[in-house]
DNA sequence: CCAGTGCCATACGCTACCGTATGCCTGAAT
DNA sequence: ATTCAGGCATACGGTAGCGTATGGCACTGG
């Protein structure tokens, strides 16, 4: 990854190279694999390099979090925008999107984040910001293709459950459900 | 606790605390809070105990994996046997079973389990295997409602997704969901 | 040529674990 | 009463991780 055309003499690039490495290792084995060493290590650099960018782990991870934030909410403004009347097509590449594996690792840091947010008050509150955002958006679709308010709700809803309940279930091996029990599903969800 | 009412001379009663202290542990803070020595002071024994009741701490994560399956089959497929043509009623049931929150308890080990998976081979097995009962019994619950063959596995899916992906978004505060919108999912799901 | 700063390595102390070795105590069998 | 095993405590060595202190090196501006 280049990255290399900012008209700045370029601030914190190697901050990136130790969260892109935590954020992998967040995927990977969660939370408590993230370890301030055993980054070190696999970048081939020392803690020295760590405690240099970073107060301690906790500002490493907080800064992981606020990334995570900021790229979640952007996709999800530009997803869930769309032509009139081709809401409910959209809807259905969302729920695609989520459910193909195909950036399966955008799943598995979900998912460890998720879980990580289940003892962390910090990333429950990103959790619950970027869930806000997500639901709030799909809703408006949903209205915006004729439903009530309360069901456009419960429709959104349940179309988040299940993509990530789905994502947790099924794991790496998405690939064995058929197209058609997934487009099925996909109709029942989103009523189309 | 009494649980004194056995005739044999009672075999691994101490064990079985050691697993009950692992469970609730996992539950609040996952696979890796589970440790030795935190467990032997929560129940105000040491390691000398611990070594005693079991090999290492892997025994331990074992035997509460073994513990887990068992349990959840044996529920499973108790609470999936009805009478003929109350066949979606108890779809219904199951579904409120997870989601109304009462024994959230049960909703965290399992939520604490599917991460654990996700690096564990053998907590991955035991999640294929209740997972395989649970698709298996509630298929067959929505096929004794009339539904084909392909649809029903869609439906069951569909259910235990939004279940588990529920509990995951919605954590502790499943309360705040209005009773109207978790029935309205609920027949969307069921087709009822 | 020198000073200063960005970036990193080395080395240290500290803590929390894991697993083992061994000793103490109590109750039941003989 | 003695023996013996179940059940647990104490004590030890070893590892992995966190955070700090300090030193080195390269580059840049003066």
């Amino acid at each position: 990854m280049p990255e290399s055309e900012t008209l700045v003499p370029r601030p914190q690039t190697d901050r990136d190279t130790w969260l892109h490495a935590a954020t992998q290792t967040l995927a990977d084995s969660g939370v408590d694999g993230v370890k301030v060493e055993s980054l070190a290590r696999q970048l081939g650099l020392t803690k020295g390099s760590f405690y240099w960018h970073f107060k301690d782990r906790r500002a490493l991870l907080d800064a992981l979090l606020e990334h995570w934030r900021a790229g979640r909410i952007d996709d999800i403004t530009q997803r869930t925008q769309c032509a009139p009347g081709h809401e409910i097509a959209q809807l259905h590449h969302v729920i695609d999107t989520y459910s193909l594996a195909r950036n399966q690792r955008g799943m598995r840091v979900e998912l460890a984040i998720r879980d990580w947010a289940r003892h962390d008050a910090a990333a429950q509150t990103v959790i619950d910001a970027v869930d806000a955002v997500r639901l709030d958006c799909a809703a408006a679709l949903f209205v915006a293709a004729g439903h009530g308010v309360d069901e456009a709700a419960s429709r959104s809803l349940l179309l988040y459950a299940y993509v990530f309940g789905l994502g947790m279930m099924d794991g790496e091996r998405e690939a064995l459900r058929p197209a058609a029990s997934r487009a099925f599903i996909t109709r029942l969800i989103t009523g189309g």
